[in-house]
DNA sequence: GTCATCATGTAAGCCGTTACATGATTGC
DNA sequence: GCAATCATGTAACGGCTTACATGATGAC
């Protein structure tokens, strides 16, 4: 799910794991705080897979082999350092600037297609909120395989409701569950529909005006 | 999470471990299936923490200690008959019927009104869900926590709907989404005025009319 | 006598967390 | 020069899932 999440950051543009962090938990409220524990790790692991790739910040100045600013007795090894930084001395620490590759991008259209983890509310949340990235056919099946999941929680909750043992508070929690999801179907519903409608719209197509209809 | 859902259940009678399963999917929606590899790895913790012990259904002809659990209950009654029958067959492998102790009492009140992990939906649904348990008082300050948690949830989901960068599918997320929350808060606002006005009432206290007062 | 269900457990592994450790940049 | 922040990573661990293995019970 994390993978998605970042294939998805990267396909508007190059960020760093940091920068990718922040939009995580600014952009979109869903996967709020993620932490760097499992944020780099994702990012490593995608790079092995090819799927990203690191790419060295541009070096804005004099990014020829300078070795040693003029300045700095004080603080020369520092000085060494971030020279041999910008000379672009390998493997020196430094931002680590990933790229989606083709590889990246036909696995981010694979786990946004995919019904596999699609299940819960967050999978769902993050891929509606990548939807603009799907053919108008995939969108509406996702929401329509979402919708057919919500129908069978509210018959659930339902059913749960009908017990009579519950006292006040766990009544409260299911019946508020229901309202809940009630509210999560009015508003699938509505999102269908506008799909619907706009099947022959002029208005926002996915990304490439070259889609099929 | 799941210690309090096992503890709170078995507050209530003995149960095994698949009539507790059962009675997470079933009774109320939230910890909608945990699974055997969870659940029994968690009874098997509580137990050698000594806050529930295994009592064996009875073994093959000595029904004079303390034979079966005093329970009322209708399923409770239906296990010890099944018991009963097994006590003619040799002692071999067969349900374990948990029953909490006194430690795990305590263990049960520790973790309602502890403020760790009251942070998730589902924590806080949970704690709700055993509200009884609770002194009015602790009962007010767990819906009162609760609610701080949302307003910041709020203000955080509708500065993320200001950016102008999302697209209509993020969009939509983001505002749907802050209507949960606004439910939600509306929600605990009904239930934080009904603990105020019963504060003298005679309704429903907590579990025992016993209460001083 | 076999199948579905009830019932308990173990093993491997995923996904994510907290805590720790370190390096680089910026501003005072 | 020093602190705050930016930035990247590792280590240990915890909780939960799936898949596996086993045994008992009841229905037909």
């Amino acid at each position: 799910m994390l993978d998605l999440a970042i294939l998805g950051l990267l396909e508007e543009r190059d960020l760093h794991g940091y920068e990718i962090r922040r939009q995580l938990r600014d952009g979109l409220g869903l996967l709020a705080n993620v932490s760097f524990g499992s944020l780099y790790p994702a990012l490593a692991r995608l790079e092995r897979a090819g799927a990203v790739m690191a790419t060295e910040p541009v070096d804005r100045g004099a990014p020829t082999r300078s070795p040693v600013p003029p300045t700095g007795s004080l603080s020369g090894e520092r000085a060494v350092l971030r020279a041999r930084r910008l000379a672009g001395n390998r493997g020196r620490r430094s931002k680590k600037v990933y790229r989606i590759t083709d590889a990246g991008r036909r696995m981010f259209a694979d786990l946004l297609a995919g019904t596999g983890s699609a299940d819960d509310a967050r999978s769902f949340g993050l891929k509606l909120a990548f939807a603009r990235h799907l053919a108008p056919s995939a969108r509406l099946a996702l929401l329509e395989r979402r919708r057919v999941q919500l129908r069978q929680s509210l018959d659930d909750v339902r059913a749960a409701a009908h017990d009579d043992a519950l006292d006040v508070y766990a009544r409260s929690v299911v019946e508020h569950t229901a309202e809940g999801v009630e509210q999560d179907i009015r508003w699938l519903d509505r999102l269908i529909e506008g799909e619907r409608a706009n099947g022959a719209g002029p208005e926002d197509r996915p990304r490439e005006g070259a889609g099929t209809r």
